[in-house]
DNA sequence: AAGATCAATTGAACATCGTCCAATAATTTA
DNA sequence: TAAATTATTGGACGATGTTCAATTGATCTT
């Protein structure tokens, strides 16, 4: 409960206006009792970026469950861009956040984002030919990053800026190339 | 002078915990001073991250020069992480600042990002069939983004976590495999 | 040289923030 | 019921962005 408001709270006022005092006034608590449930504001902004983090994933399964077996990918990466753009301040938050130099996430939240990386390894792995099939995590994480630079540069304006107009698109036909750059 | 200062301030710092006040410590001025010059916070950043992208920039121009004929685009690519690896807080904050919704960069700004988009266009358009140059702008605007995401995932241990060891080889595998498709 | 005009610079004041923690309230245990 | 444990509070602290009347410095006029 805490949490969902916290999500609320960040994907209305984006991360830089979000503060731990407000989301307190929400859920009327004190400050004081957030801190005593998360330790710091760092932990509370992990466990709402988790939040994040679940609600893109299942996002993605559903939009997955509904896909025509032959446009799979294409609606996977169309899903990856619907969800940053529907939620745009709570995904540019899990980016936009960074734990101080040396801490690192716990296996909770690593455990998140595998679980998007696994679904997209799927459905790599469906379209690669079958003894090239072991090449699916490491293609997945390429193609999941470059994904991820059109959407980033789609929600950030900088393609905007360049004048792109159709970055999914562009997505798509890089994903596409190297899938079947992988299967010659 | 007090944007070097800044962009130094930042890179030691980052994003997260530069502070108007601590630059006007550092430069011997007050802090009125910096909001007479610059406007605002958003503003200073903003030239600061100007700062930033000319030396990117410069540091991208750098390196080909030096590039052998056939390996430009390595050279481009490698130098793209290098930068981005030699001055982490500084690279990352071009992406973590975000202007207010609504308002946008000025132009000077704007002509800075296309600088390092336009040393990628000619890398581009040099590789590719002289009957399919036309594609170059596009094309360039998609594998900057494409690697983006790879260096980002590199920078925000993304791809740590997910136990990539070869980003750059990745990023460059993707790359080749566009410019492939786009030739053939 | 003195006075007057203009520009540059200051730093105190304000609201807000993350963080801490002794004090208080609520609940559970004995 | 009394004691012990847990939950919650909210004021205090230092630091932040931002503003702006007051001050200093420079330039020009006469």
């Amino acid at each position: 409960m805490i949490l969902t408001e916290g999500h609320g709270q960040l994907a209305e006022v984006g991360y830089a206006r979000f503060s731990a005092r407000e989301l307190a006034k929400r859920i009327g608590y004190s400050v004081g009792t957030l801190y005593n449930v998360f330790g710091s504001l760092d932990q509370l902004m992990l466990a709402i970026n988790g939040v994040t983090l679940d609600g893109w994933r299942s996002y993605l399964q559903t939009r997955l469950l509904a896909a025509p077996p032959e446009d799979r990918l294409k609606t996977a990466i169309s899903a990856y861009f619907e969800y940053a753009i529907l939620n745009r301040h709570a995904w540019t938050a899990i980016y936009d956040f960074r734990l101080p130099e040396g801490v690192e996430a716990p296996d909770s939240y690593a455990r998140k984002v595998e679980a998007i990386f696994d679904i997209v390894i799927v459905e790599i792995a469906a379209v690669l030919r079958p003894d090239r099939r072991d090449r699916a995590p490491a293609l997945a994480r390429s193609l999941l990053a470059s994904v991820h630079g059109h959407c980033f540069f789609t929600i950030n304006a900088t393609f905007a800026l360049l004048g792109e107009a159709d970055p999914l698109g562009a997505a798509y036909a890089r994903v596409s190339e190297a899938i079947e750059a992988c299967n010659r």
